[in-house]
DNA sequence: TCTGAATGTGACCAACGGATACATTGCGAC
DNA sequence: GTCGCAATGTATCCGTTGGTCACATTCAGA
């Protein structure tokens, strides 16, 4: 299996075309778009771009995805799928109080979007699940998703954090912020001038969210 | 001035051609972009179709905007002046302490987010703004913000809210705040049944950040 | 009234997403 | 092994879109 390229290995040089067959075309055409994405933004990517890239007719693509929607929703669950893993990597391995785990889970966050700007804007773009379609993608993000919600029952089960509202509702707290705090940042509307920076100021203004967390 | 149609007024009826010359074709054209993005969506919009329905040639739009972009650029605009002047209302007529104009003020935020959700994705959209290009629109951003911080500023000035950080960060955090949370509704990450109840649920989650405001 | 600037038209272009008929290949049944 | 079929990739076509340009029409000021 994946006999030519890989995600994150597509870097340009096109398999000159070895075989008829790709090998794993569908994988190939995910990577492929995540490039493109990030180095042309979003709106200038093009399913035949792509297709090109790893060397194809855009015609082959359509045997893999239904359609350009398909393939950003496939983008889309790469990214959170990433983002699920490092939420997750970072939810176990921090040691300390529930609050630091918090404020690490959040640092993860803002990294992932900071880092990937662009794909970041695929996962919120066009309404990807307008009724019910890829519910792979639903379930990604769910998994991420859940991952807070565990960290925050976490912290109500020993006694750190409030136990109302729950969990679902705490965690929900967390993405707005950090979310709004994201687009605020990648539109230029906050000016920062580094990543880290941009965490440092975000646990300024995230501060109030954690007091509230307290166990009254 | 104004002669066939203004924003608003441009409910399909197609002006029926009674000149050659339109009038106020640009007016004219951001409200049936404001239309049909509202109906079908931003990405389904094309500018041929609102060339079409104010019954012009698409080619005439472009006598009016460089580009699809600064189209969507003035829809933009107009959303960001209608939002300053309904948070300028706000701001002024609200009785009461500073925390109730506060939550009147993102109420009014939320209000109008949710009522158009399509033009606020627009207004959020692509990189509208890329190496500044329309200043006006940056403007019209500035103005609605800078009503936010009218109203911090005053809080502080009543002695109501804390000095530090400045009326400026403690608007940021409202915007954030409330940003993440009218998108997290629009991609129905949170699910509300009513406008009304989008707004009673996002006071519960702003709580804190209010509290946070408190001068020490 | 005349004339130039502003505005709208119509034809054209390249690129895109998508569909379809056809070519090539891998793989399991025999 | 080889045979046949399903999977995969190709070539080509289509309608639509954003954008440009030469030309037509109109308006307004001298």
């Amino acid at each position: 299996m994946v006999p030519c390229s890989v995600v994150g290995t597509t870097k340009g040089r096109r398999p000159k075309k070895q075989s008829y067959h790709h090998g794993d075309l569908a994988r190939a055409l995910v990577g492929a778009a995540l490039e493109l994405i990030e180095t042309r933004g979003p709106e200038a990517f093009t399913l035949r771009e792509a297709a090109a890239s790893v060397g194809v007719t855009h015609g082959a693509a359509y045997r893999h995805f239904e359609d350009k929607t398909a393939l950003l929703a496939a983008v889309s669950q790469e990214g959170y799928r990433v983002l699920a893993a490092r939420l997750g990597d970072v939810a176990s391995k921090t040691k300390g109080s529930s609050h630091e785990r918090v404020r690490a889970l959040a640092a993860a966050y803002l990294d992932f979007a900071l880092e990937h700007p662009a794909q970041y804007r695929v996962m919120w773009g066009p309404r990807l699940n307008e009724d019910g379609r890829f519910p792979s993608l639903e379930a990604a993000i769910q998994d991420a998703f859940d991952v807070v919600v565990g960290v925050m029952k976490r912290g109500q089960d020993e006694g750190v954090f409030r136990k109302q509202p729950e969990a679902r509702e705490l965690a929900i707290g967390m993405w707005v912020t950090a979310h709004g705090y994201v687009e605020l940042v990648a539109r230029r509307r906050i000016k920062v001038k580094s990543r880290r920076v941009a965490v440092e100021y975000f646990e300024t203004l995230f501060e109030p969210f954690l007091d509230g967390l307290e166990r009254r």
